[in-house]
DNA sequence: AGTCAAACCTGGGCGC
DNA sequence: TGCGCCCAGGTTTGAC
């Protein structure tokens, strides 16, 4: 499930291959991941024009174009975008793919079929649905202890739910939020609100600290996450609680417990996360 | 404001 | 072997 540092990750594993391309063509096989313009519109805004840069925002990659335009693609849970030879056998699951002046192309493969793509005006970011309103980048100096303070204080919602709202802080998700409460010894069913300072304080540093690390092991594959070149990432071998159900807690012993809370699968060590501060 | 469920999809894992 | 069922996950939408 590509999330904060899985994008990051396939966003540096692609710069170095696709900044300075020119796209000569594109493909739709599946139109309806093109979420805001018609697909006639979107090949034709493409074609011709050239990758600038590579940003990214919470979950989302952005590309941006020489024409002044950004193609913006959100992943969801198994999208995938690699740089192969643009006459490779179309995989069955191929959403979309973006062909460039060398012969090589960028393959949008998506399982699922959830991922999307918008073609916007750079700075046009409110016309992506799931940019709209989004909170603020956890690694910036945006997030701060005072700001994740403000925020949590008054909210009687669960803690979890409170992470993966991507308005409160983007690009955290269901990995990378138990990953962070097991850090910060805070469980997730806890209201926000009633976290104390020191708590915050540990959580903000517990986020920054597993979405740095996950950055630096290149993200984490459990499934369907590879990076630009199909590289899986290594994360998934540092993960102390996520998806390790009845295995020991590697700080305590005591084994993980998967349980369910704000409708996710949720996994917690019951001895290192307390429900109450 | 919050929580919950459904919808979007497909493949994997399970029980029988 | 194979069927039917449930589940995973990010986000939006709608109901209570």
């Amino acid at each position: 499930m590509p999330e904060l540092p899985e994008v990051e990750t396939i966003r540096r594993s692609l710069i170095g291959k696709v900044v300075g391309r020119t796209i000569t063509a594109v493909e739709v096989h599946l139109a309806k991941a093109i979420k805001n313009v018609p697909e006639e519109e979107f090949v034709h805004r493409l074609v011709g024009t050239a990758i600038r840069e590579l940003g990214r925002r919470g979950k989302h990659l952005i590309v941006y174009l020489s024409s002044g335009d950004a193609l913006v693609v959100h992943l969801r849970m198994t999208g995938q975008l690699l740089y192969l030879p643009a006459d490779l056998r179309r995989h069955k699951h191929t959403s979309a793919v973006f062909i460039f002046e060398n012969g090589q192309a960028l393959h949008f493969v998506d399982q699922r079929k959830f991922g999307c793509l918008h073609l916007v005006a750079v700075g046009q970011w409110s016309e992506v649905s799931s940019m709209r309103g989004i909170g603020p980048e956890p690694l910036s100096d945006e997030f701060t202890v005072k700001y994740l303070a403000q925020a949590l204080a008054g909210r009687s919602g669960r803690i979890k739910a409170l992470l993966l709202d991507q308005t409160l802080v983007a690009g955290i998700g269901n990995i990378y939020a138990d990953e962070s409460l097991f850090r910060a010894g805070i469980h997730p069913a806890r209201p926000a609100s009633s976290l104390n300072r020191t708590e915050v304080e540990g959580l903000h540093h517990a986020i920054r600290e597993v979405l740095a690390e996950g950055i630096a092991h290149r993200g984490t594959t459990v499934r369907d996450y590879y990076d630009g070149e199909g590289k899986a990432g290594e994360f998934q071998e540092r993960l102390a609680v996520y998806g390790r159900g009845n295995l020991p807690c590697p700080r305590c012993g005591t084994p993980v417990v998967r349980s369910r809370v704000a409708g996710r699968g949720t996994y917690i060590c019951p001895n290192c996360q307390v429900v109450r501060p």
